[in-house]
Order: C-alpha cells, then structure tokens, then sequence
DNA sequence: AACACGGGGAG
DNA sequence: CTCCCAGTGTT
C-alpha cells in the first residue's frame, strides 16, 4: 500500500493506509508500478471524486480574472496557451490582449506577413512560438478551411502544439476530458504524492500524465484543469508553498511527511558561459546598418545590428572592430565611439554586449546566404521586429538622431 | 536524455 | 546573484 497518509490516520473511511510504511516509500525506487498491490495511481482514483470537490470549490473563490478567462473561442485560447509556454502570467497579459487586436481571428492572423507578427511578439522571447503560430494558421485556413480542429490529436499535429497545450486547448475550448501536465500541476502532483525523484525523467512523466488521468473529471475538465494550474501557481508555489490555505493538504503526502520544501528537487542546471559581443551602429544620412537573423541562428527572422562574437573579454581594438563589419555586411566602415555596454543573458549565456558607433566610409550592404543587410531608416526601426536587446541598441538610435537634426 | 530556445518576475 | 516560468522540437 503506497499511499499514505498521517493527516488521515484516524479516518479509515477515507482508505488510507498504515502510516508506518510511509517513511520508507518516500524515494524515487518506490514508485515504479507493480501489479497485484496498490498504487499511488489508485490510491489517486479512490480519491478524485474529494479531490475534485476542494479543487473546485478553491477554485471558484479564489480565480483570477485573466484576459484569457473571459472566452472559450478556440483561437484566443490557442493564442494564450502559447504565450503561456514558459512565460509567467503577468508577462503574458499585455502581449495577449494586444495580439488579439492586431490580429482578432486566424484570418487575419493567416494573412499577415511573418514580420508583422514577430512584431507583435517582440521582447516576449522564444520567437520560433510566433513564426510557428504563423505558419499553424495558415494550415488551419488551408486544410481546415478556417474551422479549428476538434481532436486532440490533430491540433498536435500543428507546429508548436505539443501534449500540454493540445490538451489545454480541447478542454477549455471544447471541454472534452483531456489531461494536462506543466509546470505548476507537476510541483502540485509531485508534492501530492510525495514524489521525491526527477518528474523530469520519462518515468516521472508517466507517473504525472497517470495522475493528471486518473483526476480528470468527465465533465467540467477544462475548469479542472485550471483549477488544477491556478493552485498550483498561487498555492503550491515553488518556495514558500501556501499550505495553510491548501484545499487537499489533507490527502498531500509530502506536507504529512513534512518534506513539502524537498519537492520538486532542483534541477541541475547547465553551467553559464561568459560571453563577450560587440554590436555596431553604422550610421549614413539618417539611416542605419540592419541585418535580417538566418533560420540557423539565435533570432532568427528578427533584426539586429551587425554583431559578432569578440575573442576575448577585453575591448576589441577598432580596426578588428570594421574587418568584422566589413566581412559580416560588406560595408567598410570607420569606428567612433563607445556608446554602452548592455549586459544579457540567453540560454546558457552570459553575455557582455559592447555598442559602438560608426561611420559609412564605403561598400554595398551585401546579402550573403539570402540574408538581407541593409539601410534603414533610422525613425523606421519601430516597424522591424527586434529582440529585446535588439530594441535596446536600436532606442540608441532613435533618440540620437532625433537629436541630430 | 540532453539541449536550444528569451526574457522577465521574484526572493 | 539564483531559480523559475500554463513547453516544443531536435539531436
């Protein structure tokens, strides 16, 4: 009998078994699945129909009133769910509300160049999210004709639809019985049963793909499946969980054991490598020097100054400065002055971005590999999508030209 | 299983 | 500073 529980040693009625066992079965070797005995995932199921009940029940006192809660349209809630991949709520609310406007319906969406929607995603990150729900609406209009898909299994078939949001969509859209599994039910689950080893690992993904099964109402999942996310967000918070206030602290192994705090364990993560850059800003007659990002690098579909990696961690002498230039745009250009350093990171990069000013001395913008170098307006740089420190470099060139005239 | 992919919130 | 976030896709 793997699910126990202190809290409830008293009440036979609710199935919980001997709490002596307990302590031995908090680790990772315990929970593999074994017939012919009991398991964390019936113990779940005996317990779903409570479970639900508090779940619910929090949930309608305590929702928040999100921009995306306001609706079932299939389209807005696709829109928000990919937003909402790896990118905390209150991030999300502006660019959410903003997109919609821009583009109300997957056709509108679907007629717009790629550009206009990078734009809209600027500075949100993870820009391959934008270009993928791009080309998905356009898929939709094509082989759907502009009716979304009802199946889950055909929405995951779309660019940048994987289980969870497959599964998020249906269910809050179509309110069909379809589980979830992400960041905020995977610390709730885990703690629930007292999981102790990485839910990262596939074992530990079946394990929560299980449980989110085994909770999962017939009706009502998509309300549940929020239920689920919003306590896991505001409750079973990753440090300094609210347990006082936790509608199924008493059927949470980890708060009977007292180990809340051990759960999830940290991930290890990657170490960060220093990185030293330097960004140029060629300037001729009121325009400036951009460079469209190629599909195999970082940003790619975005705009950015001409940049390149520097070899060391001290200042680049000038004339490396415009070789690099030179070779990278074909544009020779002369150095003229530091204008900042901006400091970012990206990925496992710590990155050390030195900005330098420059003058046109000669050359053509060449566009090597299909990707375009050229002048652009300096008041123009508003309509190009840039990444957030890409908009960093170029708001040092709005204003100074502003001032130069 | 490990990694790339961004940027910002929160302690 | 650190850790984390309504994950997906590729290798």
């Amino acid at each position: 009998m793997y699910y126990i529980n202190r809290q409830s040693v008293a009440n036979q009625e609710k199935g919980i078994l001997d709490p002596s066992v307990s302590d031995g079965i908090v680790g990772s070797q315990s929970w593999a699945m074994e017939s012919g005995r009991s398991t964390t995932i019936e113990a779940i199921r005996d317990r779903r129909h409570h479970l639900r009940r508090r779940l619910r029940a929090w949930y309608r006192r305590n929702r928040r009133e999100l921009p995306w809660r306001m609706t079932r349209d299939p389209y807005s809630v696709w829109i928000s769910e990919i937003m909402l991949q790896q990118t905390q709520v209150a991030t999300v609310r502006g660019y959410y509300e903003s997109f919609l406007a821009a583009f109300p319906t997957v056709a509108d969406l679907a007629a717009a160049d790629e550009q206009a929607v990078l734009r809209q995603w600027e500075g949100l990150g993870y820009y391959r999210r934008a270009r993928q729900i791009h080309a998905a609406a356009r898929q939709i209009t094509g082989q759907y004709a502009g009716t979304f898909p009802r199946d889950v299994s055909e929405w995951m078939a779309l660019p940048g639809i994987g289980r969870y949001t497959a599964g998020a969509i249906v269910s809050i859209a179509y309110d069909q019985p379809v589980p979830i599994v992400e960041a905020n039910t995977t610390r709730m689950f885990a703690r629930l049963i007292g999981f102790r080893g990485d839910p990262s690992t596939t074992t530990g993904q079946r394990l929560l793909w299980s449980i989110a099964e085994a909770l999962l109402p017939r009706r009502g999942a998509g309300q549940f499946n929020q239920a689920l996310m919003e306590c896991g967000s505001l409750v079973c918070t990753p440090t300094a969980p609210q347990c006082d206030v936790c509608p199924i602290r008493s059927d949470c192994m980890a708060w009977a054991d007292g180990i809340v705090d051990l759960i999830p364990p940290q991930k290890k993560r990657p170490k960060i490598i220093p990185v030293h850059e330097v960004a140029v800003l060629v300037v001729r007659r009121g325009r400036v020097l951009l460079r469209r990002c190629g599909d195999e690098e970082r940003w790619s579909g975005l705009w950015d100054f001409p940049r390149f990696a520097c070899a060391g961690m001290e200042a680049m002498p000038d004339d490396d400065i415009s070789s690099a230039v030179l070779d990278q745009t074909g544009v020779s250009v002369q150095i003229q002055t530091v204008l900042t350093t901006i400091r970012h990171a990206v990925t496992r990069y710590r990155i050390k971005l030195d900005c330098y000013m420059a003058s046109y001395v000669s050359g053509q913008p060449h566009s090597h590999r299909t990707l375009p170098v050229k002048w652009v307006p300096c008041r123009n740089l508003a309509e190009y999508p840039f990444s957030s420190t890409g908009r960093q470099l170029a708001s040092l060139i709005d204003p100074l030209h502003r001032h130069q005239r």
